[in-house]
RNA sequence: GGGCGUAUAGCUCAGUGGUAGAGCAUCGGCCUUACAAGCCGGGGGUCACAGGUUCAAGCCCUGUUGCGCCCA
């Protein structure tokens, strides 16, 4: 033994701070376009540059696994990152920072200005993001990081517009669109999110043209302000109440115009307020199809400000839509116009990025015909082309592309790809002649003129991003790249964005590649509070995943800035915020986190990442994955220990001469000279790595990461830890047998070597620092993320091996049981007999006494078949066979041990019971598989062992209680 | 309103028709020379509810309820 070189515990500061420049300089995350390896990609989905890491990039540990592993395997694995340039939020971030230092708004630096602003933020900033992407230690190519306003990158996307116009797939039109008034662009459909708000319905009578009773029509709405571009009123044509009126007119309130009333039964429910409709095309999205269904006109009254246009009535221009509804409604309550007002719950779509109510609005903007675009792409998962993962986003998938609405691709910003399309300029009486073109000249070419003026709008940044998949690999030029990797492998992202990003990656990689992006799209959980809760910074239940990873203070988990006054009360805040979301983390770490390492991080949500359902984040459950990493790294230190430096030449070949003797290598030259002694556990040890083995190799391939982590988890701490280290401590001792000591040495370090690679592709830091301290001969690869993926040696399953190891295993659990409930002391002198009919067991028994004796620090006194005169002994009846306390006399108490007994008798009898049952049904032996209804039988025979092995105990106590 | 997911130990979660499990927490005992970030042992369950299919249901089917998400 020896004070090993490897720190006594594990400290994920010290694993973690060197590795990472390591690996990059040497080249390992890069992937040559030009070897004949299978090619193997994921292409990132692109953080936002202005970003910093969150969660949800964290969670890209499982697109790393992906990677790392299918390297290991040798396949040429690509993993492309970049970053998109997020038009919307990078230019708030930089207006804001403008508006700050400057008190300047963009418009007083002018465009070109403006923009060379942000790309020298973008210089300073942009960076960040990546940086943190490799503190988690993804293995990226960075050889090859993207960026979608690079020079390449924009071409292609000038390129794709160019050519879906000339196909027909993007055209101009005055429609009605989603207006966020604060972010001052155009948005589409799926960046406004729904959300229900306490609203109002108010019921406004309209009266009813040359009625001669007075009649008037009464509505209900929620958005009284719009009454002002009202161009009719509709009823259902069933509707009894109001089907006579129909055909009529009805006086606006507050306008000097009549509209018509009009049937339409999709657009009116009968039930519904009052059953009778305002209709405002010019600003509600289902008014807008009822205009179109009877040529309504549309009438906009607001301007793109949010405030009242020249449209509406001279009371109310200039006012904001907020002003325009309370003077809108007072001006209804003075005519007597307005009936009722009442509370009501409505769903009011708002700005993604802002928040803000966003507004229906006609307007002149570039869209995408998506319809043809989806067909390829539906019928692309319909053949299995691409398949989804968890398989039910299929269906998600599915309902959508069949319902697809055209996608307003033009957005009125300053930052993002200029829209390449060219206009005349406006004259009287005339519609501006448009040209798209890839450049200016182009344009001018076709036009036949050069006072053209360029479209100021750029384009939605998802349109640049549903590239990304071969922009990146530099199309349209014909790569190498492209060649070599597209189709991508995997796409591996959130189930947030399948409509954002994926569904339109397929539509435009079929279209544009004829070749569907990537062959499997998976789809994680998000990760949310304890609570279930998403995670955003209006509930102040935000954690940045590198506080845990690099530990963090109270105050910068929370973002309180100590400086401000107000930093005593802000905290407090902060603090009920966090204990709100996070209970068992606030009660754990008052103080702030520990430093956990990206290691444990990586551990914890590949493991709680299964299929289905959010990830809970748990801190100390975090905690939990470091602990085990320490006892990885306590494992490796212990074995370090025994290892001996000189040694190494017959461990490297311990493995290749383990196989040759088992006759899995015809080649005697591999033979070892003296044959290799295993032991018992030697042979279990090999033979349980070579089923965790094949359970990894399963759980990979299927994309079942929780279970391929757990199961590691499991041998390694379980098996290999618990049990295999135990028993291999004797036969590492100084007085042992050489050849039991080199059979132990080398089970050991083959299977701590293998069970490194194994977990390397989850936890790569400590893997590479423990594997690169194991001894290596000369030739060995320099780093364990370069090394061979483990597959099972079939000749190193041993079944025998594990049934013997189960009877060790009993005995051992049996007299540990008894020692613990009876408190024993382990001062050796305690005396067991083992007691088994079973020869075979008997035979397990003797032959591994001493290991039985060194587990349980007590002395086997005999293994016998029968003990027959009880009295004085404590029993433990195990499966199989049963453990004596002996001398135990003066411990017994007899009536606690008659309960205890009882207890157990109890419980197996009632599994007994149960199983008779079963056995008692001729159904059950007619109909259910052979070997089940053999291992019930086999079953109930040793419970009746086990039972009648109670009873006997039971009787000798009953026995001495009335004596 | 439509769709999807989910409900299992105090908490977080596995469980792929055939003996209900893990980690954390809890209780008891251990500083045993790899690891107290540890070791050993114990307690803890009407598998949301109601029906059904089956020889057999936590698992499959139907319905109900709670929670979450998506779409309108």
């Amino acid at each position: 033994m020896k004070e090993p070189n490897l720190a006594k515990a594990y400290d994920p500061q010290q694993v973690e701070s060197t590795w990472y420049q390591h690996w990059e300089e040497q080249g390992y995350f890069h992937a040559n376009a030009t070897t004949p390896k299978t090619p193997f990609t994921i292409v990132i989905p692109p953080p936002n540059v202005t970003g910093s890491l969150h969660m949800g990039h964290a969670m890209y540990v499982v697109q790393d696994v992906i990677t790392r592993w299918r390297r290991m395997q040798g396949y040429n694995a690509l993993w492309l990152p970049g970053t998109d340039h997020a038009g919307i939020a990078t230019q708030l971030v930089v207006e804001r920072q403008l508006a700050k230092e400057e008190g300047k708004t963009r418009h007083d630096l002018g465009r070109e200005a403006f923009e060379k602003r942000i790309w020298a933020w973008r210089e300073k900033y942009g960076h960040r993001i990546t940086e943190q992407l490799r503190v988690l230690g993804f293995s990226l190519d960075w050889q090859r990081n993207r960026f979608t306003m690079d020079e390449a990158l924009s071409k292609a996307v000038t390129e794709a517009f160019v050519r879906l116009h000339e196909d027909g797939l993007i055209y101009r039109a005055q429609r009605l669109i989603n207006w966020c008034t604060r972010c001052a662009t155009a948005l589409s459909d799926l960046e406004v999110e729904a959300s229900e708000t306490d609203g109002k319905l108010w019921h406004i009578a309209y009266p009813v043209v040359g009625s001669e009773t007075g009649e008037r029509l009464v509505v209900a709405t929620t958005r009284p302000e719009t009454l002002l571009g009202d161009t009719a009123v509709a009823v259902h044509p069933e509707d009894e109440r109001f089907k006579h009126l129909i055909g009529r007119h009805v006086q606006l309130p507050l306008c000097d115009r009549t509209i018509p009333i009009i049937g339409d039964a999709i657009l009116v429910s009968m039930e519904f307020g009052t059953g009778a409709v305002k209709v405002t095309p010019g600003h509600d999205f289902s008014d807008f199809e009822t205009g179109q269904r009877h040529s309504l006109p549309q009438i906009s009254v607001f301007d793109f400000a949010g405030r009242l246009n020249d449209k509406a009535p001279a009371a109310f221009r200039g006012q904001s839509i907020g002003d325009a509804r309370k003077a809108v409604l007072e001006a209804l309550q003075n005519a007597g116009f307005l009936v009722e007002e009442k509370p009501h719950k409505l769903n009011l779509g708002r700005c993604q990025r802002c928040d803000t109510v966003v507004e229906p609005m006609l307007s002149l903007q570039w869209f995408v015909r998506t319809e043809p675009l989806a067909k390829p792409a539906i019928e692309a998962v319909e053949q299995g082309r691409t398949r989804f993962v968890p398989e039910h986003y299929t269906d998600d998938y599915f309902r959508w592309m069949r319902n697809i609405r055209d996608w307003c691709i033009s957005r009125q910003l300053w930052w993002g790809h200029r829209i390449p399309a060219w206009y005349t300029p406006a004259q009287e009486g005339e519609e501006p002649q448009v040209f798209v073109a890839r450049t200016a000249e182009e344009a001018y070419e076709k036009a036949g003129r050069r006072d053209l003026i360029q479209d100021p709008d750029v384009l939605d940044t998802w349109f640049s991003s549903a590239l990304w998949p071969f922009s990146t690999l530099g199309w349209p030029e014909a790569t190498r790249d492209l060649r070599t990797f597209y189709p991508t492998s995997v796409m591996e992202t959130g189930h947030d964005i399948l409509f954002f990003w994926v569904a339109r990656m397929m539509m435009m990689g079929l279209h544009f590649m004829k070749k569907v992006p990537f062959r499997v799209v998976l789809l994680h959980a998000l990760v949310v509070d304890e609570n279930g809760e998403k995670m955003s910074k209006v509930r102040g239940n935000v954690l940045d995943p590198l506080h845990l990873v690099h530990g963090a203070g109270i105050e910068t988990v929370l973002g309180v800035d100590t400086s401000k006054p107000t930093a005593q009360k802000d905290l407090n805040e902060a603090f009920a915020k966090f204990k709100k979301a996070f209970p068992s983390a606030a009660s754990a770490y008052p103080q702030g986190f520990p430093r956990q390492g990206a290691d444990a991080l990586r551990f914890f949500l590949l493991v709680m990442g299964a299929q289905g359902r959010n990830i809970r984040l748990s801190v100390p459950r975090v905690e939990g994955y470091r602990h085990f990493l320490n006892k990885i790294w306590s494992a490796v230190r212990f074995f370090l220990m025994y290892a001996e430096d000189g040694d190494t030449e017959g461990l490297q070949n311990f493995r290749t001469a383990l196989l040759a003797s088992r006759g899995a290598i015809d080649d005697d030259l591999a033979k070892p000279l003296v044959p290799i002694q295993l032991s018992l556990s030697d042979r279990w040890i090999l033979s349980r790595l070579q089923v965790v083995t094949d359970a990894v190799d399963l759980a990979w391939g299927e994309y079942r990461f929780a279970d391929g982590a757990q199961a590691l988890y499991h041998f390694f701490w379980n098996e290999l830890c618990d049990w295999y280290i135990e028993l291999c401590k004797p036969h590492l001792s100084h007085g042992a047998d050489v050849q039991k000591r080199r059979a132990a040495l080398g089970t050991l370090q083959l299977v701590l070597e293998t069970s490194l690679r194994l977990l390397h592709p989850i936890i790569p830091f400590i893997t590479e620092e423990l594997w690169l301290k194991l001894p290596r001969f000369p030739g060995a690869p320099a780093s364990c993320m370069i090394t061979l993926y483990p597959s099972a040696d079939e000749a190193l399953k041993d079944g025998e091996a594990e049934r013997d190891m189960a009877v060790v295993q009993s005995a051992v659990s049996a007299i540990r049981t008894l020692k613990s409930t009876y408190q024993l002391k382990s001062d050796g002198n305690v005396e067991f007999v083992l007691k088994s009919s079973d020869e075979a067991t008997r035979a397990v028994l003797s032959a591994e006494r001493p290991l039985i004796e060194l587990l349980t620090r007590c002395r086997v006194a005999d293994i016998v078949s029968d003990y027959p005169n009880t009295r004085g002994t404590i029993p433990q009846v195990q499966p199989g066979l049963t453990a004596l306390l002996l001398n135990a006399a003066t411990l017994l108490d007899v009536p606690a041990e008659l309960v205890r007994l009882g207890k157990e008798a109890q419980k197996v009898e009632k599994e007994r019971e149960s199983l008779a049952a079963r056995l008692a049904n001729p159904d059950f032996v007619a109909r259910a598989k052979p070997e089940v209804v053999a291992e019930n039988r086999a079953r109930i025979t040793e419970l009746e062992a086990r039972r009648t092995e109670i009873e006997r105990h039971t009787a000798t106590l009953q026995e001495m209680q009335s004596t």
